[in-house]
DNA sequence: TTAAAAAAAGGACAATTGTCCCGATCTATG
DNA sequence: CATAGATCGGGACAATTGTCCTTTTTTTAA
């Protein structure tokens, strides 16, 4: 549930230490809470976690946040919105203390058209991104609350204390109450 | 909801007859009903559609179906699973009569790698599935049956008559008797 | 250090959705 | 034309989930 893609990570680290990239890449650093991109608005960057987890959300107009996913180190964010239009379809935001590896909408093309290797692991990972929603949601529609929660805490053992239970509520699509309900129906049950 | 992409069938029905490309594109036909692409299979080509609608759908080991997309005109499928790996995670499924541009594994990649506005097409196709992903299960899980309805039928006026209610009902992740109560509620208020 | 705010846990009730039915209607094929 | 098999529509009840609210604990910031 919180991906990670080491591999590309390694590339592109690899990429900011080479003379020839250096300039195309630049760290920052953001603490917990902090918006990263902000639904809605123009999205200028791609973002690559280099450390920590960042939280990717979207808000309904009945005020309710339904997350997507969870980004760990080597996952990237904003490249979606590099092809088609630069209006974000959700929000970014630090979950924990994040270092994230930022290139520009420029430079990002550049490296696209520019470096196989680049354009490769691009292709790679939005084909990843397109099964790993469809298979969650799939799941989760199929599936008991209390099942989608076991699905989750195997996929991530000790979920809870890293990330709120509002986030876990709202990345389940219910409501904390019912987060609880199911909680306290597997601990019995074992 | 049953979305088109008109630029990339015109590119790639350009293609076709061309003299360098003509090869590489076959075209077939299916019959409604016919199985274009098995779950956990292998899988050797990529499909694109000219004309008719396909479903999209991934089966539960609960038995439950769940629909992820209903395929219209210059839609691709199949090409997730040529960047990972070879297995399907999801079933594809002739609706109408349907006619295909196909596309072998090989044959894919050489144009990914050769050629330029293939391979931009490609990935604006990608980054527009994992949006379309994004806010339709964002909006589903934050609204009423009854809303989540309203919205299919004001994407796509004359839904039924086409696809079958137990396809709408998988597609909304929800059960046939649910989808006919949404419905009368729906007449009633109108 | 302490007050204020946020997060966590759960009771009570309402609303929604699923399950299991039963007929009615439509449709393909011998 | 007849009949089996889908598809459709909905009643009745059970199960799940949401809403609203209260209490306790933990965190944050003055």
């Amino acid at each position: 549930m919180i991906r990670i893609n080491q591999e590309f990570l390694d590339f592109i680290n690899k990429c900011s230490t080479q003379s020839r990239f250096k300039d195309l890449i630049i760290e920052q650093q953001y603490k917990p809470k902090a918006l990263i991109i902000k639904q809605e608005s123009k999205v200028l960057d791609v973002f690559i976690v280099k450390k920590g987890i960042a939280k990717c959300y979207l808000t309904e107009d009945t005020g309710k946040d339904f997350v997507q996913e969870f980004f760990g180190e080597g996952q990237i964010f904003g490249e979606v919105e590099m092809f088609n239009d630069e209006f974000s379809f959700c929000s970014i935001e630090a979950l924990t203390p994040l270092s994230v590896l930022k290139i520009s909408r420029e430079n990002f093309l550049y490296l696209l058209s520019q470096n196989r290797e680049f354009n490769w692991f691009i292709l790679k990972l939005l084909a990843s991104k397109i099964k790993y929603k469809g298979i969650r949601h799939s799941f989760n529609q199929s599936h008991s609350t209390e099942t989608n929660l076991q699905r989750l805490e195997s996929q991530f053992p000790g979920l809870h204390g890293v990330i709120p239970k509002k986030d876990i509520a709202n990345y389940l699509g219910i409501t904390e109450r019912n987060l609880n309900r199911a909680i306290k129906t597997l601990k019995e049950n074992s």
